[in-house]
DNA sequence: ATAGCTCCCGTACCATGGTACGGAGTCAAG
DNA sequence: CTTGACTCCGTACCATGGTACGGGAGCTAT
């Protein structure tokens, strides 16, 4: 299981084949053939290959960007952590405000929920409230 | 300012022209014409369209697609309230979702980046945590 | 009445993150 | 030595939510 097929890697990553495929060409992944460039041939991928995958599908899970990903990965071989913190910091501030405009968003719709459920009379609460707000 | 060109209905929803007549086309907005069809001419707005626009933008800011906004939008003139409730309460849990989902990238977010900024050596801790996590 | 804005309309294009397709090559088993 | 599974490769397509372009018509002020 060391040495892996495409489709053994994508499920590994729990990804699909043309996700591994894309993400070599968003430069994601390596792909395992500049020995010669243009060798034809089939790939194989190691260990290294399904962190790789985990670490986009983590990040991304973060709420970076497949583009931001593509950076992370390229400073990580680079040693250029402040840059990498830089990110991170980016990335907690922009999570915060995402998770204040969501929790608001829901706190109002349950309440216009409860409203709603409240009476059958009059126009619907949750869109009367949407057009004022 | 209660009949409004197409300009002006833009600036007071805060959105860019093309976007109206963007929405207009995916029916989210009426097409102030269907008198006789194909009528042409210059199309005047009022306070009910600016209302409507309101209604897209926050309903959007809640996680609503387009699509189900149109959905909204539509239910609001057949006055189906519990298909309302029911939108409304699948967009509350998914929003719970996303927020727990995004609460969790961030704490784990911080403290890789409290972790990253202690020390200097070694594998900067946040592209390490992703690729195991 | 001519310039200069705005409007209308269709169509094309953009970013993001994939997903699908078709032809050709490769590989292992029966 | 053929069949079937898998791979490679380029290219095209999908959804979502817009944004831009270009030509022609109309309004308004000078």
């Amino acid at each position: 299981m060391s040495l892996m097929s495409v489709s053994q890697l994508a499920r590994s990553g729990g990804v699909g084949i043309e996700t591994v495929r894309y993400y070599q060409r968003r430069g994601l992944l390596p792909d395992p053939r500049p020995q010669r460039s243009g060798t034809p041939g089939i790939r194989h991928y190691g260990p290294a290959d399904t962190r790789r995958l985990r670490f986009i599908r983590t990040a991304q899970a973060a709420g970076f960007t497949l583009a931001e990903i593509r950076e992370l990965i390229d400073l990580d071989s680079s040693n250029e952590r402040p840059r990498v913190r830089e990110l991170a910091r980016g990335r907690i501030a922009a999570l915060d405000a995402q998770i204040a405009a969501l929790a608001g968003a829901r706190q109002a719709l349950a309440r216009l929920a409860r409203d709603c459920a409240a009476g059958d009379a009059g126009p619907c609460p949750i869109i009367a409230a949407f057009e004022h707000a």
